[in-house]
DNA sequence: TGTACATCAGTGAACGCGCGTTCACTGATGTAC
DNA sequence: TGTACATCAGTGAACGCGCGTTCACTGATGTAC
């Protein structure tokens, strides 16, 4: 049942979209592409009529989720809105639709160069993005500063979740973080 | 072919160790059973004479990757020593050697309390010795500093790790952290 | 514009493979007498 | 202290299962005339 080519792409991006949750959620190796095609609503069986391998889809699918935050960022008032709803419980909950980095990051140290090339190109996005945001200024200094915040930002969340939700540690260190980071803007 | 009982214990330490510094390089799942006792000096079959289950060893090797950590951490001679080795080039090469929470914060993210538990433990004794290290201050600044600190290591070196080997990021989240770190002591 | 045929997105069974775990077996160790 | 037997750490074959990937098939879409 040939369906159009239009529609072929729709379907093409849906299951894009579905890795780019799931994979966030249960990591590269947690998802199987059959439970990604289930996602996006079709049998495992046309997975390879769209993609050349699941490791295919996991760097087009880390690549569309730095483009959903990117577009996140943009939307915020300022750095100190960013960070608040980096470094927010909210965030913390909701791994399929946050930060790629503080979701893939480990995994990303064990995957192929072509998936740890579009992380870099995302990680790069979002530090020049806090750069922006911490005034503009362009020089050496400012870029330091943006990485700094980075690596904080990213730590943070990461750290929270890896510990028990009901662990202390859980919520210190989102509270922490942030406010180490507003003091220091 | 029964041994003695301290044999038995001493090869059951073995494969902790061993699983220690697997899980470290290549996660809890890119490490199956077999690899473990394999490394270790053995065949597959008799892991369960020592472990209930993979995940039980995972939570064990987990705790002995942090008493390494904790270790190393009284080794140093002072807070700027000990982020200048953790935030070096031979440390982002070294994952079974080095911090078990850049290398596995987001394995431990999705595994079952257990583990989580163990890591949490890891990680609150990390904290409090980088507060040891900053002064020895006890009050709320001093562990809202440590916290800061700490997520600030963690985020860099798996970010650091999560990119290509040659892309400027690799070393530039090294090098800008570990001077914004130290400007910060 | 209408017709005949090639294309190809989606289906679901099937493939080989590696995984975590179980099991019968071995034989030196530990123990009861 | 010596003997007989139970224990159990380690072996390697086997288990069921889920994985990534392949394949023959379907039938509506796209295209050539």
């Amino acid at each position: 049942m040939r369906i159009s080519k239009a529609q072929a792409q729709e379907n093409r991006d849906r299951v894009v979209a579905a890795a780019s949750g799931l994979f966030r959620t249960h990591g590269f190796d947690g998802v199987a592409v059959g439970d990604l095609m289930k996602a996006a609503g079709f049998t495992h069986g046309g997975f390879y009529n769209h993609f050349a391998s699941k490791e295919a889809l996991a760097a087009e699918a880390l690549a569309g989720a730095w483009a959903e935050m990117a577009a996140e960022r943009s939307r915020a008032r300022d750095l100190k809105q960013l960070l608040t709803r980096y470094l927010s419980r909210a965030a913390r909950g909701a791994p399929a639709k946050s930060c790629p980095a503080a979701a893939l990051a480990g995994d990303v140290g064990r995957q192929p160069p072509a998936v740890k090339a579009a992380f870099a190109e995302g990680l790069e996005g979002m530090v020049q993005s806090v750069q922006e945001g911490l005034g503009g200024a362009c020089d050496q200094d400012a870029r330091e500063r943006a990485i700094n915040l980075v690596t904080r930002m990213v730590g943070a969340l990461m750290l929270s979740r890896a510990v028990p939700d009901d662990h202390p540690l859980a919520g210190e260190l989102l509270d922490s973080t942030l406010r180490g980071a507003l003091a220091n803007l």
